[in-house]
DNA sequence: CTTCGTTGATAGTATTACTTTCAATATTAA
DNA sequence: TTAATATTGAAAGTAATACTATCAACGAAG
């Protein structure tokens, strides 16, 4: 039983699937289904057939699968933001505060196995949004779904790091370019090391986790460069 | 007429499109149509259409629009590196050479207007490898995509320039995690500037051309990471 | 002059991305 | 308790996508 929920806005769905059963399979299943088959062969009618339910139902709860992808996308950031938040409430040093923010985003000292919140696996969220997320906007539809304001989230994390930056060092002119590079990087070297390994030194076979191995790598950096 | 013209493995192709007119038609239009509709909404009958031509013909020299992706994309990641080759070959001092290289990612220096090299639209093509590159290898097939060795002209081109950083500092040991964030940073800045501007510093109201300020945010920040 | 390779034309299939209608059931409100 | 309302399932249908197959016409090469 968890006690928070993250919330998303009515904005993002035509009926909000937290408010029924199918609701919350259509999201819970969803993830699972989109992490197996990846956003191309993710069909709405494969996500009905394995919830016993019907094409014509899921489209009641979401436009298209691009647009579940962008809801999931939002629930993965507020997550992220509300463990931000969590977290570093009792922190003033902007320094210490941007090292449990990376870890955040890297997912450091993480508890293995399906971690549960809302009854979604956080996991297959993750790898979700490594491998997809940047669908969302890499189309031709990004003015329009920006313009209803479905990106607020990404640009709501993306700030509050940046301001963390600007603590830092209030002369550094690229706080929000540095972060959204950062943030980026951290799945693009994720995904690297494990299916483009000569991109990257970030390695399966370290003997740190592709995690660690990120967090060191990103850390070093933003440092080095704000300092 | 080009004097020089890149040249693209058997393996991306099942027909070589350069070794006859509809081929050349396919490449040159097909650049010009993905740009125009994305590659979600490009078919190979919307292009079929546009060279008056059948889907069955396009369908003889490519299996299917990932792979044409895939080969406009090594295009594109050949005709830099034979940049990079050509204009860096008097430079001994690493650092000189870097610059050059960074300038040639971020096409600063540029001749403006529809610059044409093997009647290939550069422009366009260049908007498509900032959108849509990624999609190469956003996908559940990207090992079976990299084990055919498509990959390849990417992965040359980062080895390239990593090797120029570990001559500036032998010592750092992040060479080509950092070059492969620099260059989806220098498709990303340059995306999210044009669509998703709170996400960056970068701003197409800036004086400066938006190739500059890119460059200028990759250079300052590669420079600080190496040295 | 014949053979080969290329292209165009046509047709066909399975799947995708939806929309519509209607009936059955569950929920709520009077 | 009944009547109104909302939710889902079932079924059918449409236009487009992502292909594959067949065949005839044409030009070039031997």
């Amino acid at each position: 039983m968890s006690v928070i929920s993250i919330v998303i806005g009515e904005k993002y769905y035509n009926k909000d699937p937290q408010s029924s059963e199918l609701g919350r399979n259509i999201v819970s299943i969803g993830i699972e289904l989109l992490d197996e088959l990846g956003f191309e062969q993710f069909t709405f009618k494969k996500l009905a057939e394995r919830i016993n339910s019907t094409e014509a139902s899921v489209y009641r709860y979401f436009d298209n699968k691009l647009k579940l992808l962008v809801y999931l996308t939002t629930w993965y950031w507020a997550w992220i933001e509300y463990l931000i938040d969590f977290k570093t409430y009792h922190i003033s040093d902007p320094e210490e505060k941007l090292k449990v923010v990376l870890k955040i985003v890297c997912h450091v000292d993480e508890s293995r196995g399906a971690i549960n919140l809302d009854g979604l696996n956080l996991g297959a969220l993750r790898r979700i949004v490594d491998t997809e997320s940047d669908k969302t906007y890499l189309t031709k539809q990004v003015d329009e779904i920006n313009s209803e304001g479905l990106f607020k989230g990404y640009k709501s994390l993306c700030h509050k790091i940046a301001l963390i930056i600007s603590e830092m060092n209030p002369k550094y002119v690229y706080p929000h370019a540095l972060i959204s590079t950062i943030l980026e990087a951290s799945h693009q070297q994720t995904f690297f090391a494990q299916h483009l390994p000569s991109l990257t030194e970030i390695s399966v076979n370290d003997e740190r986790s592709i995690e660690n191995q990120v967090y060191d790598f990103l850390l070093q950096s933003v440092i080095k460069l704000v300092k």
